[in-house]
RNA sequence: GCGCCUGUAGCUCAGUUGGAUAGAGCAACUGCCUUCUAAGCAGUGGGUCAGGGGUUCGAAUCCCUUCAGGCGCGCCA
């Protein structure tokens, strides 16, 4: 009988593996076992250097479980027909006994089959040691900070920001799960132009629900929330500001309507399940004098010049079109400026590497930050920027007016009202960040009884049905230990032991991209196995052993399913 | 004009960073609830991967080019 600690012992003796734990826990067993096994014997076949093995799944199931172009790719560097290169490696191969069998296909690919066995004793694996199954330490505790939505205290959230929320969140999940030390940030835009229009827009509006005529400022805030704000002054503070000047009111509105803002988006990310480690002030960069800072560390470096009565950031010597304004000849400083402070500042907090999620509008805004974090010192791909396209809201295949001037538009509170925060969610993790994004409110809504979301949560919320169900008829397990998987026979069952183990291949590549939606259509494809073997096999049957294996299936299916909704944001619900 | 993103089935989107015969969901049509949940299952149809050229054993994927859509090119934020 085939035994794990035998399949260690071939290794250690193979190939003189002194932590056959790391070996197994750092990855995927199924794809780093295979790479290692196959970079020995390419050694000892005399092949130097050794070319990067790759390793995918094959398009056909029929194929195998694993293939590999090695063959291909060494066969001009080492001038022997690729078919030939297979041959041999498969030769060198036939020992292990995690094979059941190797093919090879034309012009060279070689397929790999994994025995019955092995496939049993990684399904234990997993099971027993879940959290090493789940928990690759691909980030080594590196720290990482993840600055996303951001969005200015000066309006709600809208669907666009609900991306980058959903985004933000999930990759966040995603790093902290590969063993990234992960802090979530909010930069608010408290200071400067756009928070005190918004108090002007509210001082207007609270003079006219006095009944005093002041005129609302031209490129102002509109809509109802401004309203509200405005009601929410007057019960606070009554007259006491009627028909004075805005500039003695200035500082009370401005502060009271970004609060009151700030207020709303947090209730509103907090309603999509989003949450943040830190906020970051811009008004606090000035009042510590980190913008100050910032500015004589360019300057000291040489980086500053001026002209025309401003002072200038030479972008231009970093790869940007046009050097940059940070001081302006008025003697405000730009937004670019505090920017400049804010990622100083976070450089210095000593993180491994820093991750900004933008709306794909301010892509060109790239070049001059990046341009600031090299002339202060830090290397170019310290930051990395990932950008969130934008989103086209539909009604029923029509574009919904969205006009922020008249303060038209349809916020992520309406829509998750409309739709519910899951498939808003799931909606945007099934699409590629940098794609376009069209969100149809009927669409969204038709499909909610049969939204992809509500498959992949059933398939757990069957799973959980099942075992009540087992418990029901006696059969409650402790220890899935005394499971006896080789039970598991059916071609189904093969199937979906292959697709769990394949689940830290995806995991890791979705880590490695950055990359979410990859979990997403993971999941998809589990459920999607599941929800037909269930219905054409009972796990719980008088055959008490067989529903025992059947119920650890069960069992590695339910954590794979609740590791991947909660990395994705998603509920994951008991029953349904 | 310059830069970035996108173009894949009727619709919305994937496509393992260059691999084998390009996939899923929805929509359409046909069946299945006396069973551990029908938010489920089984089946059918659907393609010039925007067009053209190139790179190589091999391209939806990389390079060039044309076309189409979106976004950006402030001493605004």
């Amino acid at each position: 009988m085939f035994s794990l600690k035998n399949y260690y012992k071939t290794i250690l003796v193979d190939f003189k593996y002194t932590s056959c734990l790391n070996f197994f826990y750092e990855s995927s067993a199924m794809k780093k076992g295979l790479i290692k096994i196959i970079e020995i014997s390419l050694k000892k076949l005399g092949i130097d250097p050794i070319p990067p093995i790759e390793i995918y799944i094959p398009p056909e199931e029929s194929f195998g479980d694993m293939a590999t172009p090695v063959a291909m790719t060494l066969s001009k560097s080492i001038k022997k027909p690729p078919r030939k290169i297979a041959e041999e490696l498969v030769n060198s191969l036939k020992d292990h006994s995690i094979f059941e069998k190797m093919d090879i296909a034309d012009p060279g690919f070689i397929n790999f089959t994994f025995t019955k066995d092995y496939l049993y004793s990684e399904l234990k694996m997993l099971i027993r040691e879940k959290s090493h199954f789940l928990l690759q330490n691909i980030g080594r505790d590196k720290r990482v900070q993840i600055e996303f939505v951001s969005a200015n205290p000066t309006g709600p959230l809208h669907l666009g920001h609900g991306r980058g929320a959903a985004f933000g969140a999930a990759l966040s999940n995603l790093l902290k799960a590969a063993g990234y030390k992960v802090e979530r940030e909010y930069y608010i835009n408290d200071a400067g132009k756009q928070v005190k229009l918004l108090g002007l827009s509210v001082f207007a509006r609270y003079q006219q629900l006095l009944g005093i005529e002041y005129p609302s400022p031209e490129e102002g805030y509109r809509g109802s929330y401004i309203d509200d704000i405005a009601n929410a002054i007057i019960k606070e503070v009554g007259k006491k500001y009627s028909e004075c000047s805005f500039d003695t009111a200035s500082d009370f509105f401005t502060d009271f309507s970004y609060k009151m803002m700030l207020d709303d988006i947090e209730r509103d990310l907090k309603d999509f399940s989003i949450t943040f480690d830190t906020y970051q002030s811009e008004r606090e960069l000035y009042k510590k004098g980190d913008v100050e800072k910032a500015i004589d560390d360019l300057k000291m470096h040489g980086f500053i010049y001026e002209k025309d009565g401003a002072l200038w950031f030479r972008a231009t010597d970093f790869g940007d079109d046009k050097d940059r304004v940070i001081l302006k000849k008025d003697g405000e400083y730009t937004y670019f400026t505090s920017d400049i402070a804010y990622h100083r500042k976070k450089m210095r907090k000593g993180y491994d590497k820093l991750i900004n999620i933008w709306g794909a509008d301010h892509h060109g805004y790239i070049p001059r930050l990046k341009a600031a974090i090299q002339a202060l010192g830090y290397p170019k791909d310290s930051l990395k920027v990932l950008l969130v396209q934008m989103v086209t809201l539909l009604r029923g295949g029509k574009p919904v007016q969205m006009s922020k001037r008249a303060g038209e538009f349809v916020t992520l509170r309406e829509v998750i009202e409309e739709v519910g925060p899951d498939t808003t969610k799931f909606i945007f993790l099934t699409r590629r960040p940098d794609s376009h994004l069209e969100f149809d409110l009927e669409v969204a809504k038709v499909r909610s009884s049969e939204n992809p979301v509500f498959y992949v949560q059933y398939a757990n919320a069957r799973i959980n049905s099942i075992f009540s169900h087992a418990k029901e008829k006696g059969i409650v397990i402790e220890d899935f230990n005394g499971v006896d998987l080789s039970m598991l026979s059916l071609p189904e069952e093969h199937r979906l032991i292959k697709n769990l183990l394949l689940y830290p291949v995806i995991f890791e590549s979705a880590v490695n991209a950055l990359e979410p939606h990859r979990i997403t259509f993971y999941l998809q494809e589990l459920a999607g196995i599941f929800h037909p073997y269930y219905h054409n096999h009972r796990v719980v049957t008088d055959n008490v052993e067989l529903s025992r294996a059947r119920l650890a299936l069960c069992e590695a299916i339910r954590i794979v399913l609740k590791d991947g909704l909660e990395i994705l944001g998603l509920s994951v619900p008991e029953r349904m």
